[in-house]
DNA sequence: CGGAATCCCGCTTGATACTG
DNA sequence: CAGTATCAAGCGGGATTCCG
C-alpha cells in the first residue's frame, strides 16, 4: 500500500512554460483528446485487439452510441486508430490501433496501471480530506 | 518523425472489463481528475518545485483564479499536492507535490513527453483526416 | 495575497428517433 | 449493424465582485 516513488528525475521533462500559450501547447493539444470521458477506455480496449462497433459498445456498458461514434472518430482523426469497413450485409466496421496509437498507449498504459494500483490511496486521501476538511 | 514503437507488451495491462462499471472503475475515477483542462499543467509546474498561488497563476497565463483555486483543491483532495498556509501579512500559500503526486507524475510525465514528441504526428494525422475525409 | 460567492453562457453529453 | 439527426439538460468554466 505504500507509495513506492519518491521524487523522480524530472530534469528532462517538458516543463517548458514558454509554450503554454493555449494555441500551440502540445500537452494541451494531445491531452484534451485522450482526456475525454471515454477515450482511455476505448484505447484500452483496442490495445488488446481489434473490435467492431457493437463489440466496443458491449465492452463499455454505459456509453451511448452517440459518444462511441464520436470518440472513435476523434481517435481516428488524431491517428490513434484505424477504421475498416467490410461491405457485408449487414455492414461490419472494425476498429484497430495504429502504430501511433500503440506508441501512445505504451506510456499511457503506465498511467492506467498506476490508477489501478493506487486507486485505494486516492480514495483514502479523498475521504480524509472530506472529513477533516475544517481543521 | 517516424513512430518508434510497434505493438508493445500489453499482457499485464489492466484491461479488466469487468470493473468498467461507472462507479468503481479505477481508471475513470483517477483519470476524470487528472484529465481536467488544467490539472496536468499544474502538476507539471509543481513537479519542478513548490509554488505559491500567484506564481502558479503567472506560470499558467490563461487560467482564471476560479479554476486555479478549484483545480488546486481537487488535486489536494485526491492527495496529489499539499497546501501550506503562511500566516504572514499579506498571507502566503504554498503548494507542493506529495509523494503520491510524484508517484503519479512519474508515469504521467512519460505521456506528457510523448505528447511533446509526437505533437507533429498527431497534427499531421488530423489534417490528413480533415482533407481526405470524403473518400 | 489568496481566495469565496454569484451570475451566466456554451460546449459536452445523454435520450430518443430515424436511415442505409 | 453501424451509424446520423435532433433536442434538451448539465455542468465546466469565464467574468465579476466581495472578503480576511
Amino acid at each position: 500500500m505504500a507509495v513506492t516513488a519518491s521524487k523522480p528525475t524530472l530534469a528532462e521533462q517538458p516543463c517548458d512554460t514558454s509554450t503554454w500559450d493555449a494555441g500551440n501547447c502540445p500537452v494541451r493539444d494531445v491531452m484534451n483528446q485522450i482526456a475525454g470521458k471515454w477515450s482511455t477506455l476505448i484505447l484500452q480496449a483496442l490495445s488488446e485487439k481489434p473490435y467492431r462497433f457493437g463489440e466496443l459498445r458491449r465492452l463499455v456498458p454505459d456509453i451511448s452510441q452517440r459518444m462511441l461514434t464520436q470518440t472513435l472518430r476523434d481517435l481516428q482523426r488524431d491517428g490513434y486508430i484505424d477504421r475498416q469497413v467490410f461491405p457485408t450485409k449487414p455492414p461490419s466496421v472494425e476498429y484497430r490501433m495504429t502504430p501511433l496509437g500503440y506508441s501512445l498507449f505504451e506510456p499511457l498504459s503506465a498511467v492506467l496501471a498506476w490508477a489501478a494500483s493506487n486507486h485505494a490511496n486516492v480514495r483514502a486521501a479523498r475521504s480524509k480530506f472530506d472529513a477533516g476538511d475544517l481543521r
